[in-house]
DNA sequence: ACATTTATGTAATCTATGTTATATTATTAA
DNA sequence: TTAATAATATAACATAGATTACATAAATGT
């Protein structure tokens, strides 16, 4: 039901969304308030009204941002029992994620406060928890796979969860600099390499 | 000969020495003039009587940085005519600066400007250029193990720099949260696995 | 000694950017 | 129709941070 005083005129989602592009692709620092006001199309007052200030917008942005986390490459970590083949998923997820036509070549949460004011560092840290959880879920899955003998007693879940998400955090940045989809495949093909010499291909 | 006029009361090289660990450590735009003047110990008008503003300061800060780079890391690229000892003595040179105890734990010239002001992308580009050299003197360094014979058939230089330096500044971010000597260590032992698969162990 | 030159510190200034005060408008409830 | 409520735009405000004006100090050259 509707409650009394003037509607809001803008669809808070559909704000929330454009503000998420905005600092995705510039990250907290590089964001001003008169980007936001711009992307969005409201003042500020209405902006401030309906979100609060500017670290409670990328609050709100970054929880935004993660089911585009793990609606591709979590749940292509999931895709196949086969380690392998699951791995491989994950990597071309963030390929495409980090090339798509349609967002900012990067990942938010790996680049969108890496050099904040010490008023910031919120932020910083609140990233690097994420960022944290991230290689744990890798971690995680290789320990699926080494509980499924699909690993080879050498391989170390912690170590290849270390690995694939320095790569992945690598390929961050590349991105951000212009590296093409061919050449992120290709870095993908490479590490895929490291994770095939870790393969148990003897049945049990 | 002294020239007329009050002399300099601090070391300039000294005071660059400074602003460079400053920048290192927090970027270009986490770095405030307040924190030079603290850390050169000298006021505004000295440092900018000295160096110009505060971009000035940056490009001459990226340009002592540079050496560390050369001396350490592209060194040891060169260090040994066999192409997997040259790569493992220089990911050795990478974790060791990344993990430092006199340094910042990352890469000024991966992690120095990232999220600029519009008004500053001039600094990303220097630095994503000399990224690019970077990832140059890779793939110049594996064209000659290929000369050489030391690489097989399937190896291609240009995608086996791109894949060690995607990897490299992986870590930069990893450092920066806190990753060990250990961590990054295992991670580039785990690169390194990529690498042997394409070493020509034949005798030509 | 005195003029000239350059560095220094204090304190002001400028500017970009985040935030809010005020008046107005659009809605609901009675 | 009127009161109450909440959103809006304009415009002001606040603050942090970069930069500079000004008076003073320490050197050189004549």
């Amino acid at each position: 039901m509707a409650t009394a005083g003037r509607p809001r005129s803008f669809d808070k989602d559909d704000a929330l969304k454009k503000a998420m592009y905005v600092f995705w692709e510039k990250g907290y620092e590089g964001t001003t308030m008169a980007d936001l006001i711009q992307s969005i199309g409201m003042k500020a007052p209405s902006i401030y009204a309906a979100f609060g200030n500017k670290d409670a917008i990328f609050k709100e942005v970054v929880q935004s941002y993660l089911p585009i986390v793990v609606n591709g490459q979590l749940k292509a970590l999931n895709s196949s029992p086969k380690i392998y083949d699951a791995v491989e998923a994950t990597l071309k997820a963030c390929v495409s994620l980090y090339t798509g036509k349609d967002n900012p070549h990067t990942c938010l949460v790996m680049t969108g406060a890496i050099n904040t004011a010490p008023e910031h560092t919120e932020h910083v840290e609140t990233l690097r928890a994420l960022r944290e959880d991230y290689k744990g879920a890798w971690k995680k899955r290789f320990e699926m796979a080494e509980a499924d003998q699909q690993l080879t007693d050498e391989a170390n879940p912690n170590e290849l969860a270390e690995y694939f998400t320095t790569l992945i955090q690598g390929m961050t940045i590349k991105a951000k600099d212009g590296a093409s989809d061919d050449s992120l495949s290709s870095t993908s093909r490479l590490a895929l390499k490291t994770l095939s010499q870790f393969i148990n291909h003897k049945q049990t």
